[in-house]
DNA sequence: CCGTTTTACTTAATCAGTTTAGAAAAACTG
DNA sequence: CAGTTTTTCTAAACTGATTAAGTAAAACGG
């Protein structure tokens, strides 16, 4: 019951340490009788070896640090739950622990850097982080870490698992052109970030391969906020412009801003105005209407983000960069033109 | 930078590796002169002591296991991630390091039985966690743990932090009675637990304390799935029971499925039913029209948890029952009658 | 049957710290 | 100034496993 050692299986079962612990390992060096023996001592004891000691042995922790971003608006922080699923999920088979970190713009690294340096985790996993004087530090020190659903630059040293923004702002925008749209407006973050001109590219190409016109007024570059796409839709209004019948947005948290605020004009969805977007949040399904999305496997994002981290950490080789590819889920927030 | 053990700062700073142990720990029984030699040495070759070895020889490992029940459904995962932000943030006041897991239905306790018993944790939360014999277990070993937003029954000597749903059941009805309704429905989970029953109590007592009649057909007690409040209102229209003028709901998750099923009849919302709920899951702010809730701090729920396992492992006293008081949250569910 | 290899097993070193017990030096005490 | 106490410091034991090195017995080969 209480804080069996390997000594105390071994006295019990008249061998020594090493004789216990190459059974507990599954090596040779221990007959099938004595091997028998020492497993039914251990099982009827519950013995389970100290997990600290077979750390500080091996010199690895089995564990994976999940450091994740903690936005202040709750509608940024949706699918990091599910990233976290797919990780433990993948850890579980592959025998890792899983330990977490919040982090915020307000953030201090030292007692991050500390706790890496005691030797906690075998490597990382940095969800929606871009600090880049953490990344380089981590980089430095050769610490196993992928990114995963990060909009960090990519250069090309940066192991990164994330969602096929290209491809989704690109199938998105063909979406919307082949339900007959030709004035399709675009909603994304202008941030200067490789991924975000990726996703503005997709919607650029797939204007010039339907043969779309792509007017200026209609491309909302806005900042990373919550009301950022409702702001822009209402200067279009109140500038007088001309509104396109359709949106694309770079993410289901900007459309179900865009949504409330052409509603709020009197705008009907979708008779008045399409959207479409990328993410699949939980609450684009609650919305009125429910929005078309492009939707991907949140869980397979974290479960990638593992399994790189685990060839990383093996010395084995491993992709720089896994993409998510997203499909479109359609609901009813885009109107079919004649 | 290469992997420096205590040796190697006590041969630098010329004294055994004791004194520098000493310095480590803020202990007595090294001179200033040297203690602040031996800190810049640590200081400027940045090392780190090796945590595995810290808790083997301490006996502890100053983790937190937190384990999470995983629902089929997102919209039941949904304050999942508010919770473990409130766990981290208190964690990383007292030291733990923060470790999880996550379970299902078809969940095996014996790797995680194994974890525990390997001593990769000084405590563990349980969230939404109910399965009996794995709690009689920890129980059974005399293993810290706090139960938080779970719906376990509710015995002596289970420490639990949750909501306070019989305030917010009653608060809820008061609510509703006080904006001038007299018919007014309840909706919520049927599974005997004592929470349940609590969350029932309190809109008993409400009705009663106002003078107003509960009709049984107005009283849905369903099962936990995201269409059984739908699937109850469908019941009732379709059995021409006449529908009340509210309903209280357990849940926002009821709620926004119940929403959803009253505007399929032909409901305007709130015109020809007002609804009350409980959670403010971040869904509830997004529907049309957005739900009035009781709202509760949910990082605290996680905090709480913390301090709560903190007491328990540290031998110190500690409350058996934590409750977080929810507070009513106005949107637009809600008509004044009169 | 004797020398070699294999098998089964153990002793002792090791991982990187903490802690006990004790020694030497310094600081009091009367 | 001798005796006691306190301070400063260290050697060695200890945490609980793994592993390298070594030994004795059994199996094998010619």
């Amino acid at each position: 019951m209480a804080n069996l050692t390997i000594r105390d299986i071994a006295r019990l079962a008249g061998v020594s340490t090493t004789a216990v612990s190459f059974v507990l390992n599954d090596k040779p060096g221990v007959s099938d009788e004595t091997r028998i023996r020492v497993k039914e001592i251990i099982a009827s004891t519950g013995f389970t070896p100290n997990v600290h000691t077979r750390r500080l042995n091996l010199g690895r922790s089995f564990t994976i640090h999940v450091v994740l971003y903690w936005h202040t608006h709750p509608i940024f922080n949706q699918f990091a739950l599910e990233i976290m699923y797919g990780i433990f999920a993948s850890c579980k088979k592959l025998g890792y622990s899983v330990m977490f970190t919040f982090i915020d713009r307000s953030w201090d690294v030292t007692q991050l850097m500390e706790s890496i340096h005691s030797k906690d985790c075998d490597g990382l996993i940095l969800s929606q982080v871009e600090d880049p004087s953490f990344i380089s530090l981590l980089q430095q020190e050769s610490i196993p870490f992928v990114c995963v659903d990060s909009h960090v630059k990519k250069n090309s040293s940066l192991p990164l698992v994330e969602v096929d923004y290209y491809q989704a702002s690109y199938d998105a925008t063909l979406y919307l052109a082949n339900m007959g749209h030709t004035d399709i407006g675009y909603i994304g973050s202008s941030t200067p970030h490789e991924l975000h001109e990726a996703t503005f590219n997709g919607y650029i190409d797939a204007m010039r391969d339907k043969g779309l016109a792509c007017n200026p007024a209609w491309i909302g570059g806005i900042e990373f906020s919550a009301s950022a796409a409702g702001d822009f839709f209402n200067s279009l209004v109140d500038g007088r412009f001309h509104v396109p019948s359709a949106f694309f947005c770079t993410g289901d948290a900007f459309s179900v801003d865009l949504l409330h605020a052409a509603k709020a004009h009197g705008y009907n969805i979708p008779e008045d105005l399409s959207i479409v977007s990328v993410d699949n949040i939980l609450v684009s399904r609650y919305v009125d209407p429910p929005l078309t999305t492009m939707s991907f496997d949140k869980e397979a994002l974290g479960a990638k983000a593992v399994d790189v981290l685990h060839s990383m950490i093996n010395g084995e080789d491993f992709p720089m960069t896994t993409l998510i590819k997203p499909v479109i889920l359609e609901r009813s927030s885009v109107k079919k033109l004649n």
